[in-house]
DNA sequence: TCAAAAGTGTTCGTCCTACACCCATGA
DNA sequence: TCATGGGTGTAGGACGAACACTTTTGA
């Protein structure tokens, strides 16, 4: 550790990968891009790009989400950093060290290419891979992490748009996860816990053209979720 | 997104920053070294080092535990990524990158510097602080993600020495919680949960020089706790 | 015989689960 | 009037919190 010299290492490339999640149609879609050239020429990959000299990764990873999504305002979504990807070889040009973000967004604008890259496009969870590089574990580590965090956060409502209704939100649970939930139990647990949502006064909407128009809610200012909201038995013990 | 170019960029260098915990005494602490030059000479820092050419950021936190700490085998401890640290100004000198990992370690061994850092040593985790650079909030952030991993994974042995008493592991559970538990329904809890430990067949051990022997246990092979053990009411809402 | 620590039993309340049931709306 | 989705009620069981109690050791 003596003092630094800027040329006593190797340069590694420091880049950000954006696993950009929503969910339309009943399903969990995917932000991707299609690469243009060598490597994986052809295959789909995650949006991302290089972390400038004077931006964190956390600022390069808002930058991206907004030259991908084509949104205007990307301030309010939840951008969560999900780790590091640093093996050697995952970039056969040269050494790249990607911090990986997962981004969580509402009913989905379909993406202009605005940015530097290839047109993006949403495609669904299920069935995107394989990826190229590294990022077909990524992006299952974004859904695990997701998946994970639904439990025991409010997180689940930076999937729906500023009102939803409670059947929404179940939707995004059981897209999510998989499975299935109780809609009473689902629709008393949320209400119990203060702060996870916030009835819209007066306001209802139909929600599949037939049925009792749904009330609507807004994310209260809660964050966790206490006591959490357990996926059904994902291993086979216990309860 | 041309070619890349290897000097297209500004260099970034990327390091790794260890927070390694233990239980000592019934207290939480972490091993940490002093900065010998500029800048926070003579503040403690954490444990860490460059990632070098041709490994990964966890080759390199590994190799790094085993130097700081002394230790023969590191390949049984429990390391963890934490997350990466980029803000542009966090080193004045230049541009650093850090992949910040958590450590945990059972009875904690005299450590020698045997890396080319300064002695390292163990201090309270309690009073640690100010570090230099950003390691407050990255070991802030190890700890905080300890003890939420506590609530849901059988991470708590990884304090443990192979065979440990289940009052040794509930310590653990005290110690970075910061509060009491029942000890009847801990022992019932982490009994319930199968493969969280097993018994060592008819050994015991006495603790505390007085009182009846504890029967030893083994880590077992389960990593993930269904039902979570919670920890009591952190924030004041529901239940 | 006392203190200390391990280990067992029991009670009581709360939360979760599972259903059954009613309400409002469009076709 | 029927299908569809929102919303309420309720009985039973599992689980956790609290605490009394027994057991085994060293002093």
């Amino acid at each position: 550790m003596q003092g630094y010299d800027k040329h006593a290492f190797e340069p590694f490339a420091v880049t950000v990968d954006l696993a950009v999640l929503t969910i339309r149609a009943g399903a969990l879609h995917a932000l991707l891009v299609e690469r243009g050239q060598e490597p994986y020429a052809g295959r789909w990959a995650l949006p991302g790009g290089f972390v400038r000299p004077d931006e964190s990764a956390e600022d390069a990873a808002r930058r991206e989400l907004a030259e991908e999504t084509g949104l205007a305002d990307v301030s309010g979504l939840h951008l969560e950093q999900l780790g590091t990807y640093s093996d050697p070889d995952r970039d056969p040009r040269m050494r790249v060290v990607s911090v990986a973000f997962a981004a969580l967004l509402p009913d989905p604008p379909e993406p202009h290419g605005g940015g530097d890259a290839a047109q993006a496009r949403w495609l669904p969870y299920a069935g995107a891979g394989p990826l190229a590089f590294d990022h077909d574990r990524i992006l299952a580590d974004a859904h695990e992490r997701v998946g994970a965090k639904l439990e025991y956060t409010c997180l689940a409502t930076a999937f729906c748009p500023p009102e939803f209704t409670l059947g929404e939100l179940q939707q995004v649970y059981e897209t999510v996860w998989g499975t299935a939930l109780d809609r009473p139990n689902f629709r008393r647990k949320v209400l119990a816990t203060p702060g996870f949502v916030e009835q819209v006064p007066g306001a209802a909407r139909l929600t599949g053209g037939r049925g009792k128009p749904a009330a609507l809610y807004r994310a209260g200012g809660a964050t966790t979720l206490h006591p959490p909201l357990l996926r059904p038995t994902t291993e086979g013990l216990s309860s």
